[in-house]
DNA sequence: CCAAAAAAAGGTGAAAAAACGGTTGTTCAA
DNA sequence: TTGAACAACCGTTTTTTCACCTTTTTTTGG
């Protein structure tokens, strides 16, 4: 019986999920959290931890981003698959950079989560054909983009109808330092307009919907 | 026997509601789709129709807004229930607005789709006590926010990296007329950024992640 | 049907904000 | 000690926003 724990925010879904987890059989849902602080806790509050942990990138309060990488540091038994619900290239990539085993798009069949499942537990990883041909395609293209701090806080601040001159104020800086972080995101993202920084964001669960 | 069409883009999500209502009892998932468009497609190729389509607002090619108002007009007889996955107002207040019986938040629990289901069913509609003081508030502070087709046309642009002076070659228009479709979103949204415009597209749906 | 009203589109110019290029310290670790 | 990363700075250009105005098109009431 291979010990399963759920997180991700939507009630509905880890429901369902849950359901469909037991029907398949040979899984026990021994946990569920709405995000990944809420993991953390339940996990420092057990001895039983779950073989697996699916989770998804989005969420509130602690994304799958971070999760995973705590996770890989204070819990390296606990093995992650990530659920992308945003079907979203590089916020993958991070999942899987971050420690994830393996990881499963929208739109995949629920034969295929079973078979990550079993293939995780058992090899330690699971990336079909196409999941490997896609991560080699990215990783030619682009490589791993990290934020440090003040970067992460500025693009929770981009997303904000606030100017630069208010964010910088908010966040204790110069106005020009926030020039600069704009012009290190614009690189790193590969973007050309806080249009741009803003999108990012969405599209990679950086901020929460 | 009640039966249901589940229309939304995630795969996972879909198989996994399905189980949830099938294991519940009562119920039978006669149909399934993508988008709104598929969920047209299938009904006009078929002439047993479900009673109660479980409708996402957020997915491509038609949205669960564009799909539920078709459906008021070609279907009158199929009742829909909206199922937010962002836990939005407007979006889901347009839902209510075009023809929905009952919304359902992403952090319901599964006793109350069911009862929404049930209610609905012989009813015609469902709005629990929470759902009602929501939208009695929002009804007093917003009434019903619609565009016309040029605006959600620069929705769409105004979520690109493009200047306005690029938005309007596209669009085939004077850059000064772009300044009215901003303004009038302005004041529409409550917004007074273009920034503030990509935000509300991205939180209600209305492009695609 | 026509005239009045309303809405949409286009125009000017100014002010605010964002973006860009180049430059200067400061810290911290190799 | 050198260089990489970070924070801060200046000046300039581009873009966006805004207030006010004219023309054209559409809608609507009589």
């Amino acid at each position: 019986m291979i010990r399963i724990a759920l997180v991700d925010d939507h009630v509905l879904l880890r429901n369902s999920m849950r359901l469909l987890l037991e029907f398949m059989g040979g899984y026990q849902i021994m946990m569920e959290a709405g995000n990944g602080r809420e993991l953390m806790e339940k996990l420092n509050s057990t001895d039983l931890h779950p073989h697996i942990v699916l989770m998804d990138i989005t969420m509130k309060l602690m994304n799958g981003i971070e999760a995973t990488r705590r996770l890989r540091q204070e819990k390296p038994d606990i093995k992650v698959i990530a659920l992308s619900m945003l079907c979203n290239e590089q916020a993958v990539m991070r999942m899987i950079n971050n420690g994830a085993r393996a990881y499963l798009l929208k739109d995949a069949e629920p034969r295929e989560l079973d078979r990550a499942i079993q293939e995780v537990h058992r090899n330690g990883y699971y990336f079909n054909e196409l999941a490997g041909q896609e991560m080699i395609s990215q990783n030619r293209s682009q490589e791993e983009i990290s934020f440090n701090t003040p970067e992460l806080r500025f693009i929770q601040w981009a997303c904000t109808e606030l100017t630069h001159q208010q964010i910088a104020r908010e966040m204790q800086v110069s106005p020009r330092t926030i020039d600069g972080y704009r012009d290190s995101l614009f690189e790193k993202l590969k973007v050309q307009s806080r249009i741009g920084i803003v999108m990012y964001a969405f599209k990679n669960g950086l901020v929460s919907i």
